[in-house]
DNA sequence: AGGAAAACATACGGTTCGTATGTCAGTGAG
DNA sequence: CTCACTGACATACGAACCGTATGTTTTCCT
């Protein structure tokens, strides 16, 4: 049948069947949903048995948890690169917003991330992103507050509303039509009003 | 045991049963979540079967749809009145807006309507609240920018974007702290950062 | 080389959901 | 008034799924 277990390492082996288990899972979620999608079946499209999910994630929370973390870092990554593109930080962040808002367009990173984790993952999910994008965008506003380039108010508290107005605007986006010509008309109007309500933070005495 | 059947018409009956339901469970989603509660307790809870479940419901789903519905109508009906309460249209919404905020403190809101909903009704949400507050914020936006009391863009990506971010402060201020004088503090740093974000919006020539 | 521990595989029980079927009380027509 | 009919449940059954407990093999350390 499969490879004769072709000699690897301990640690190969470990690594090489985690990030199995975490592609089939994330193809698993993003498609049938986390509630809906069978361990047997992750496991089997990865070439392993529960056991091995077990071993390594504690459970069907645990690998969600892991699958949230993966995607989490690739986003970050990208958002770290857009923001060091730009010299100027208000203009950086605003490029950022529109690059996380373009992103979240992924079905992939909408079913997994922003509707399912939530729910099941709760508190945990926010204990997680404490080292995600919620935490950029909150220094960021910070910082902006206090060179005066925005309105000052409470940083983390906004920083949760721009959080929570973008995830809304992206699966309102990506619910606005399947068909990609629909879909981009929605992304442009949800860009132009993401530019009106970020506008108005700005500060012109 | 419980009452031997005290001769009700079958209207009455149907609606008794169907209101015990609902009520049982939204204790139980709201406490337990809607994966972790079992249909035989929210039943006996109720004191029926899952025959009558099924029959009314039609199954799980459809009583969390139900649920959901039942929620989002008490919740309109508190926004209707603040609203009319208010001459100007502007101070209005804002109030509403604050309303709203305030409302969605309630931990039955919050399990329910804001981190189970979205993950297992998906798109079924998306057109349930197109009878809901959503659809109230997106004419009154509407209406604003005609009489160019606010800024001009898309009404429905705006109005989107808002709730997104009135659910992120709500969570975010759910979350602040399990005692009430945390719970105070978080929600006074959320009303004053929506302020800052609807101010941006007047317009001012 | 030999024991310990990691890295799995296998077997089993318990829980839960949906459906299929059965039962009984209202209800309307004749 | 009665009798067929239907709505409103209750009960029984099968299937899927999750978690754990246990067994087995391979690697690593001394």
């Amino acid at each position: 049948m499969g490879e004769p277990a072709p000699r690897r390492s301990r640690g190969e082996m470990s690594e090489q069947t985690t990030a199995q288990l975490l592609a089939a899972a994330r193809r698993a979620f993003a498609t049938s949903g986390y509630a809906a999608s069978a361990m047997d079946t992750i496991c089997a499209d990865a070439g392993v048995t529960r056991g091995a999910l077990y071993h390594h994630f504690g459970g069907k929370e645990g690998l969600l948890e892991a699958v949230v973390y993966q995607i989490d870092a690739e986003i970050s990554a990208r958002l770290d690169m857009e923001e060091k593109r730009h010299a100027d930080p208000w203009v950086g962040f605003r490029a950022c917003c529109r690059l996380w808002l373009e992103q979240a367009l992924d079905p992939e990173i909408q079913r997994i991330c922003l509707r399912d984790a939530p729910s099941v993952l709760g508190q945990k999910l926010r204990d997680l992103d404490e080292i995600s994008a919620i935490v950029e965008i909150r220094d960021s506003l910070a910082a902006l507050m206090l060179s005066g380039r925005i309105r000052a108010t409470d940083p983390e508290a906004l920083a949760r509303m721009i959080n929570g107005a973008l995830v809304d605007a992206a699966l309102w986006v990506a619910a606005a039509g399947d068909q990609p010509g629909a879909q981009h008309a929605a992304l442009d109007r949800a860009l132009a009003a993401a530019d009106v309500l970020l506008d108005g933070l700005e500060r012109r005495d």
